[in-house]
DNA sequence: TTTTAAGTTCCATTATTTGGAACTCGGTTT
DNA sequence: AAACCGAGTTCCAAATAATGGAACTTAAAA
């Protein structure tokens, strides 16, 4: 498990994790059953997040939930940590041109979380949009940063994937995807060939800093029926232009210099 | 300050709201200099926040950020815990029938946390933004809620407001809030009358589960040039039948029973 | 080369966390 | 009524993890 062997911390923020893993207020003594901590220990953790906002107790049910302070962190990490700011106008951009929904996604952990999208469609709603996670082992852009991963980041991350089998055309094991992970290493994209869900197809591409270190992706997304392989295939040059532009704006992005806070407040 | 005094976890999670709270991404020095832990402690703990993802480390530019993982976690925070999800189609009513800009805000510490927002037709440029902080003695949505806790919280809630006057309206101190929330308790609802931004009034109404117990509170803000208080006030019915429905949809909302992970994954 | 600042590691001391067990409190059964 | 039960809460001595002063390592500046 993730949050095992940082202390006391890594502990009580895997109990966060628990916590906001079971997708509804839940019980301590739910909690205690799918835990191995012992009762006192999860007691006490919970008792110290939920004094820190990080979880919200309900004394009415006696039910535990996600707390209204990771909302505003979030809102910290979404505004500069990820490039979903930098992006955000060149993902208007590629979607009006491409026509089809585009992604922008992180690694976080082992897994791909999705920081932004534009919706063929539909317009994007902040937190219940952006903030799902997926795996990696199978989408477009999870499969474009693991490829371009330090070896031995890769090698950790490999461990954390289930390898489920979405559908028949999912890369069944490690040695399947490291090849897979070669060739887009090599081509600067790749694809997901209905690998995570069938009739949906991607063609990804990895946002590299400078140093080659990789910063997240993009991936432009369609279905069979309405389009193919070779067609997004002729889309790569502009996300690539589009990837590049966010690396390097991101790069000189740096440090807006005033701390922003127009407003005093705390 | 609000993270310390819950042992380790306390600490690294009050490290965790400074490196958020620069709003940029921050050098192990700057964080230093502002933190009275030692050079060793704040090191470690950023180690190890940093291997849990919740602050992300830049080593090409040796700078801390807020971390993915809290993107993550706050997905989760804002589906679930928050009344977000049940509130959403009162909101988009309420701003429909109303014309002007709808807040539903929740407390987060001392503090309103803005959790969701319909903007009026002709939006205005104002401070708030879901997953936004903002102060809760000069809010309307922030008075509704204060006005609504019990005694014993609002005592040590209280304790941390920091009463900055942003305009000539601001409540001053501790004793005219406490005046004003003593009304705002009679009427069941109350005004900013331009207390936070100067041209801006708002009515809010707090959102109080079957026990009294104040969950959030909704808000209807316009500009002095479009709308005046009793305008706002002729409202209020409608806020309060709102609130109301969302406080008793929230209360049955329990457990949707199917933990909803429709797909494996982790 | 020397100096200085930033970041990182060490390790004996110290303080915190730990967790088994005992207790409390509603509610249910005998 | 008394006994029982399960969920949640508190206790405290033992075990463990956090602490922080100081020394060390870079990397850049003088």
């Amino acid at each position: 498990m993730s949050g095992s062997g940082d202390g006391t911390v890594g502990k009580a923020l895997g109990v966060l994790d628990q916590v906001a893993g079971f997708g509804r207020p839940v019980r301590f003594s739910e909690l205690l059953e799918q835990s191995d901590l012992p009762k006192a220990t999860l007691y006490r953790l919970l008792q110290t997040l939920t004094n820190q906002g990080m979880v919200a107790y309900d004394p009415e049910r006696g039910v535990y939930s996600p707390g209204m302070r990771l909302v505003r962190l979030a809102h910290a990490a979404w505004a500069q940590s990820s490039l979903a700011e930098v992006a955000r106008p060149y993902l208007d951009r590629l979607s009006r041109e491409a026509g089809e929904t585009v992604h922008l996604a992180q690694l976080d952990g082992g897994h791909v979380l999705y920081v932004d999208k534009r919706n063929a469609a539909d317009p994007v709603e902040m937190y219940s949009q952006s903030g799902k996670v997926g795996p990696a082992y199978c989408t477009g852009v999870g499969k474009a940063m693991l490829a371009h991963l330090p070896a031995d980041d890769l090698t950790r991350v490999l461990k954390q994937q289930s390898f489920h089998r979405f559908t028949p055309a999912t890369l069944p094991d490690e040695a399947a995807l490291r090849a897979e992970l070669a060739e887009i290493r090599e081509h600067g994209y790749g694809f997901d060939r209905e690998e995570h869900e069938p009739g949906i197809i991607c063609v990804a591409v990895p946002i590299l800093s400078g140093r080659g270190r990789c910063l997240g992706a993009l991936s432009v997304t369609g279905t069979t029926t309405r389009t193919n392989l070779a067609e997004l295939e002729r889309l790569v040059p502009r996300i690539k232009a589009a990837a590049q532009a966010i690396a390097e704006e991101a790069q000189h992005w740096r440090f807006p210099d005033r701390p922003v806070e127009a407003e005093e407040e705390r």
